[in-house]
DNA sequence: CTGAAAGCGCTTACAG
DNA sequence: CTGAAAGCGCTTACAG
């Protein structure tokens, strides 16, 4: 296995010329489909493999994908976004395309360094998953390469993205928890440090004037620093009845400071929160959620990429993918 | 940003061949210094990149590793591989080289197909995170290009691996217990289902030979079926006093079980666990577990593999990294 | 349907 | 130190 056989070799063997091994390999028209079936055996038999560093060269084609992730956001162990790129490494298997993971670090984002799959040409196109520093963001739009935005978008950019619909799902939820009766709802996330956490709550607030709840500047509770690190929580001291999270990480933090100072979920104060993920299910009670629908995301914005390979023209703009809300133990129903 | 621009144009704009200029962006003798310094500042200038292909083409070199998960092993969202992947591409990008990560589905393991990245000549060498079907893993060794294994070996195989010391750390995790007067210490785990479950499994042993306690069949408790799955825990009914997980989740899963029964942790059972992953501080108690030095690992199998591409000859067979008891408080100490 | 020729953008001996 | 020449392994017009 593995010793070194070209195109030029299949050739020799079949006494024909490299070009029409090229065609059959890779079904292109213009050998008859018994010489196709001829190479193809051979090739088969003789173990070869394509040198992709070649076919590249000519056709400006990689078959590889980059993955851009932040720092930042995987400073867990269970970070979501690592999922989610194996997900869409999977995705891209469909298509033959391989995924390159890059992450990009403080230093990086920070000084707006391209990412080395660009310097070096390695890949066709690019997904960013989570959003970075808005400079960055713009040097990574200016590079003439197909780019999609998994999980944000960008205000006044051109580039497409593939969101969750947050505005509705935040909506949606604190509706569920309005039409239990809960009036006191808070909202836990720092407004302005994602476009997902700003949205959720924005469909938080769309809600609560719909429902003539009048929003409380004390009841919007920040989770993290400009940097995007968690921080300790500041609970109101006229307590809440019920919590809407932007994500269900924040949710499990909260369910244990309320735990502290002797609060039990659901009886004292409802919590809910954002993604379906490991935390909303580690709690007791486990906690009502929204899931994204990841797969739909992926799938979604591998195919984006892919059309957008073909033909860098088109464009898609910001694709909303709906939400799914898994009701759990952690609301509470007061009587009206 | 992003025009073409090959060493051609930078050659001519200085009025010297290509020649110069790749030695010169290249860091290779053969150019002057100050040759080296206008050279590489037009580049700089003029946003040249190399065009990674082509250098791929004559040098052979690709400066990308394949970077192998089977798929049972990605069943979870928070996926341990999937951090240790992130991990691993973090380090390669020391040297110069992207990590191309590709998921092993069951039925390319299963029958045997070779991975796109080495189907396509995409790496320059393989890491594979995790056991995979020994035959899956002979194909893979039977593959011309430098591979290590991490967090795993097979017997009779000379591929190098990277694994954690787990036989010391079992051994070490019981002696704990005993050392806390436990003398009713279950193992729980498939002994047949990887090598490390098997080498906890015999540290455990040995310790209770050094100590003189009798191994009880009944005090073996299965975790997964023969396609890794987990499977529902059959309890004793002589309960033991403490459990040896083979890994966290498990235990997290133990915990519940012994809840479900009326059993509180530690009072009436020390439960200890492998991996210090999220699954052993999410447990109320958290619980005693082993730290297996991801870091450590991780850096010594990207060491491994770049110095096996330079110099595929060179072996280093099985690297053992230490690791480190956490203690927390699922263990208690009963009076001797 | 089939193939000779050119060329993608580099690097590597080799000669000066 | 500098560069002309060859070649890595493909694909793409183009001609027959």
């Amino acid at each position: 296995m593995g010793e070194k056989i070209s195109m030029s070799d299949l050739a020799k063997e079949l006494g024909i010329s490299k070009v029409s091994v090229s065609k059959a390999l890779s079904d292109k028209e213009g050998v008859s489909e018994e010489l196709r079936t001829k190479v193809k055996e051979l090739a088969m038999q003789k173990g070869y493999r394509i040198n992709n560093s070649a076919r590249s060269l000519k056709t400006n084609r990689q078959f590889n994908i980059g993955i851009l992730i932040s720092e930042k956001f995987i400073l867990d162990k269970e970070a979501y976004y690592f999922s989610v790129s194996g997900e869409i490494i999977r995705k891209l298997d469909d298509y033959g395309i391989s995924g390159i993971m890059e992450i990009i670090n403080y230093q990086a984002e920070k000084n707006c360094v391209p990412p080395r799959v660009y310097n070096e040409k390695k890949v066709d196109g690019i997904i960013v998953l989570g959003q970075l520093r808005s400079e960055y963001l713009k040097m990574i739009e200016d590079i003439n390469l197909p780019v999609v935005f998994f999980d944000f978008y960008v205000k006044d950019s051109k580039t497409d993205s593939i969101v969750a619909d947050n505005f509705f799902s935040g909506y949606a939820l604190t509706n569920l928890l309005i039409a239990r009766g809960h009036k006191k709802i808070a909202y836990v996330g720092s407004v302005m440090a994602t476009s997902s956490i700003q949205d959720r709550y924005l469909g938080y607030y769309k809600s609560l004037i719909e429902n003539q709840v009048p929003l409380r500047t004390d009841y919007v509770i920040e989770d993290r620093d400009e940097q995007g690190r968690f921080i300790d929580l500041q609970l109101p001291t006229d307590l809440p009845t019920a919590f809407v999270c932007n994500c269900d990480r924040v949710a499990y933090s909260l369910v244990n400071e309320l735990r502290k100072i002797g609060k039990k979920i659901p009886t004292d104060c409802s919590v809910v929160g954002f993604d379906n993920s490991i935390f909303s299910t580690i709690t007791d009670p486990q906690i009502t959620t929204v899931d994204n629908n990841i797969d739909k995301m992926v799938s979604t914005a591998v195919k984006v990429i892919v059309k957008k390979i073909a033909n860098p023209q088109r464009t898609y703009d910001r694709i909303l993918i709906p939400g799914t809300i898994i009701e759990r133990s952690s609301v509470k129903t007061l009587k009206i």
